[in-house]
DNA sequence: TGAATACTTAGGTATTGACCTAAGTATCAG
DNA sequence: CTGATACTTAGGTCAATACCTAAGTATTCA
């Protein structure tokens, strides 16, 4: 059924950082270096370090080291899975906009 | 532009409990009080209302009170903006799938 | 080979998070 | 008006997180 709730927790876990979002989000452009990713950020290189070991731990990237350089990449499938559970909740949620209808009206009420 | 970094770093920071996803899962049927959604959670109530506290901070929920019941329910806002992060990563990152073809290529070079 | 580079390891601090128990307040039911 | 109900507040423990500095190892290059 279901993606284990550990995953979805290292996950979600993860991509509640700004700095481990922006390494994401730059490695959208494609791989790079342990040193290229913590160019851009004002923090210790083991204190970065930890954040992409993070992501490493929860599947979001891997990385390969050749001679002294380790290089980091993305990996698709633990974000398409945060993802599904978000849509399907989304999906969910809409069903549900009597809900927040009621909600308004009630609202609405209050203030007159 | 995208939403503020804090805000995305305490809906993903919400997400990423187990009781929370589910306190979420369970409001997708409707509206329910705290003793409602605490019910199937073995956890001392004052441990339970904090993990709501969370939800209703970041926005994924709200809540009012009627005479000494409070009633939570969803709000979708937060949650579609979590979604539009990850979807807009997920776009971005299949732009990138040659990196992971790179990959795949380079683990096959490996075992062979 | 010896210095520079690119991490990596070790270990320390301070805050936050997830739980608990005990005791409080506010409402409602009889 | 009294007891039960539905939270709420106060305060405490323990582990995990997000940083740091200092010192180590492994490569590469001159």
């Amino acid at each position: 059924m279901g993606v284990a709730a550990q995953t979805m927790d290292s996950v979600f876990r993860a991509l509640a950082d700004p700095t481990r979002r922006l390494v994401l989000e730059r490695l959208t452009r494609g791989p790079e270096s342990v040193s290229g990713l913590a160019a851009p950020f004002d923090m210790a290189l083991p204190s970065f370090v930890e954040h992409l070991r993070v992501l490493e731990d929860c599947g979001l990237v891997n990385s390969s080291k050749a001679g002294r350089v380790r290089t980091y990449r993305l990996v698709p499938k633990r974000l398409r899975q945060a993802e599904d559970w978000l849509a399907r909740q989304r999906h969910l949620w809409e069903r549900r906009l009597d809900q927040l209808d009621a909600y308004l009206l009630e609202m609405k009420e209050k203030r007159s």
